[in-house]
RNA sequence: GCGCUCGUAGCUCAGUUGGAUAGAGUGUUUGGCUACGAACCAAAAGGUCAGGGGUUCGAAUCCCUUCGAGCGCACCA
């Protein structure tokens, strides 16, 4: 069943036209329950929107009977669904499909790739960086509970400067073989305020990057130690997220295994390989619409070594290699004109280019966060703060609780925040509000869902009839209703704060409804199953929701 | 300087893709735990939707312009 539809359906065959119908909520709840806006459809014959309403409330032929009344309020014609028989449809759908309730199976098993995060690993990722991976993350959840098959890739960046830079740190301040994850950051932000003094430094970091690239074994093998250390620090950060990837490819792979010399000759045979008079070489991008004020992408260094572009070009086709039609990646805002370069040399070598979704940074008050200049807060911190205070606020309650619980909340806490945020909006980063648990909160969402776990676990649901008599409950019905539209709303945007605004008003409802009406000691029994019955769809609903934000729900708290 | 994004209540953000009187959370003031968990609910106050112009039945939303913020603009990654 699908009302919206319904109603569309009807409205079209009444105007005989084709134009996709739009159907909206109304203003206030006692207006009705949906709206058709009549202004577009006026016509020779009907020459004002109310002539259109009139017209259409007078021929509406409600065969299934979902309809109770139709409004005619100036140029907007407004329904009222008829509950007897629309809600006992509503909440078996929701009720049969369970975990699935809210899919359409649009990704029928198709394979998608996904790639996000990808930190330098050069030091412990901090929030703004984790908005990446939380992005990430929740594209692999919605795509997931849609039917597709999700590959999750991480790029190792294991041959930059960067960590040729953190390579000469550790070996001066430390040494190699004992150098801790959590050490990394500090003899990073070291050497990087020392090589502003000293130039020394900077030679041996290229000197490094050279013996690397020329195969020189031993250097590989210390680059490949310390980037181990970061990416094993990174997982092991991550995993306190349930954030996971499938497949970590290093970039150095694609110098080693002469991928880019492969790259390199393409271009030289489509005859868009350049030399400049220093040696380097380049790609001519003049004839793409590339916001730069010179239309190149600089391949190679002097020496001819490998820049990151090159590297993630052939990486980037070892992705659409295995995967060219549904393949995504996510990086920040400061990408996107990079990814248009990229995009343009993937044009010329004849590939397709990946699905870019893009976000803002977070900033942290009202500054920049860089992990060179030390002035971040890491995800690490802010999962011992939110997990210190969570465990405080059930002490203070006297409520045994568990680690399990704790860490999911503290997961929720962070996800809920930063995926409630536009995805082009910058994030002003506030450790006070990023650590409050009332209102508009993760914990409040989890909450709300325990409530109605204690109500479920101490009365049974009884398959009786169905019936409603508040307005609460019914405007509860129908944002059930709308759960699927939602997740295919998502699909087209692939905007997660849709979704939160979704989860959060019909949390907000419940909490309402629990406020207001008995549950369990309603003495109308059928009043009361019908009740539990709708709680239960609420918590199989919310549970969706969240579980493609990626976050998780508890038992009890 | 040029390009992209953003500017909505004291603060943090929504705003159903151009529709009805612009909404939440937080903060302030106030009321509610002898009914299902008060990490909750209810009420009040709070707005020149950055400023100006335009498009039309209708604009926070689209166009132009000014101001402000973030990001980017080849040899970092």
């Amino acid at each position: 069943m699908n009302i919206k539809k319904y109603i569309a359906k009807e409205v079209q065959r009444i105007l005989n036209i084709e134009d996709e119908i739009n159907i909206t909520l109304p203003p206030k709840e006692d207006m009705g329950d949906y709206t058709v806006v009549c202004f577009q459809y006026r016509n020779e014959k009907l020459k004002s929107p109310k002539d259109v309403a009139d017209y259409l409330k007078d021929n509406f032929n409600d065969e299934k009977n979902y309809i109770k009344e139709i409004k005619v309020s100036g140029p907007y014609l407004n329904f009222f669904l008829n509950f007897d028989v629309v809600s006992s449809k509503i909440i078996e759908q929701i009720e049969e499909e369970k975990e699935h309730y809210g899919s359409l199976n649009q990704g029928d098993k198709k394979e998608l790739l996904i790639e996000h995060t990808s930190i330098n690993p050069n030091a412990s990722p901090h929030i703004g960086r984790a908005r990446n991976s939380i992005i990430g993350n929740f594209l692999t959840h919605l795509y997931k509970f849609v039917g597709y098959d999700i590959t999750r890739h991480y790029f190792v960046n294991d041959i930059g400067k960067q960590i040729s830079m953190l390579l000469v740190g550790v070996k001066k301040y430390k040494d190699i073989d004992n150098v801790k994850f959590s050490e990394i950051l500090d003899l990073y932000v070291k050497i990087n305020e020392e090589s502003k003094q000293n130039p020394e430094v900077e030679k041996e970091v290229f000197y490094y990057l050279n013996e690397l690239e020329n195969g020189n074994e031993e250097v590989r093998d210390q680059f490949k130690k310390l980037t181990d250390i970061c990416i094993e620090g990174q997982k092991e950060i991550f995993e306190q997220l349930n954030i996971h990837w499938d497949i970590f490819t290093h970039e150095s792979d694609f110098v080693f295994e002469h991928k880019v010399d492969e790259i390199l000759d393409k271009l030289k045979e489509k005859g868009k390989l350049k030399e400049d008079e220093n040696g380097r070489l380049y790609v001519d991008l003049s004839g793409y619409d590339i916001p730069t004020k010179s239309p190149v992408l600089v391949l190679t260094r002097e020496d001819k070594t490998s820049l990151y572009p090159l590297r993630d070009i052939a990486y980037t086709i070892y992705k659409l290699e295995q995967n060219s039609e549904n393949n995504f990646i996510v990086l920040g805002e400061d990408q996107e004109v990079y990814m248009k370069q990229i995009s343009s040399v993937l044009d010329i070598l004849g590939y397709p280019s990946p699905k870019l979704i893009c976000y803002s940074f977070i900033l942290l008050n009202g500054g920049k966060m860089a992990t060179r200049e030390g002035n971040v807060v890491l995800l690490e911190d802010l999962i011992k703060i939110l997990h210190d205070s969570i465990e405080k606020e059930f002490q203070e309650r006297n409520i045994t609780t568990n680690e399990d619980t704790i860490m999911t909340l503290v997961d929720a806490c962070i996800k809920y925040t930063i995926l409630g945020i536009s995805r082009n909006k910058i994030v002003n980063f506030n450790i006070d509000e990023a650590t409050s648990f009332s209102g508009n909160s993760g914990v409040y969402i989890l909450y709300n869902i325990v409530r109605i776990n204690s109500i479920l676990n101490k009365n049974e649901i009884k398959q009786t009839d169905i019936k409603y008599n508040h307005d609460i409950e019914h405007k509860i019905l129908i944002s059930l209703h709308e759960f699927p539209h939602e997740v295919n709303k998502l699909l087209e945007t692939t905007e997660a704060s849709h979704l939160v605004q979704y989860i959060f008003h019909l949390t907000k409802d419940f909490s309402k409804m629990y406020e207001e009406i008995h549950i369990q000691n309603e003495e109308d029994e059928i009043l009361k199953n019908s009740r539990l019955r709708l709680i239960n769809a609420i918590k199989i609903t919310l549970t969706n929701a969240l579980e493609i934000l990626g976050i998780k729900t508890v038992d009890r708290m």
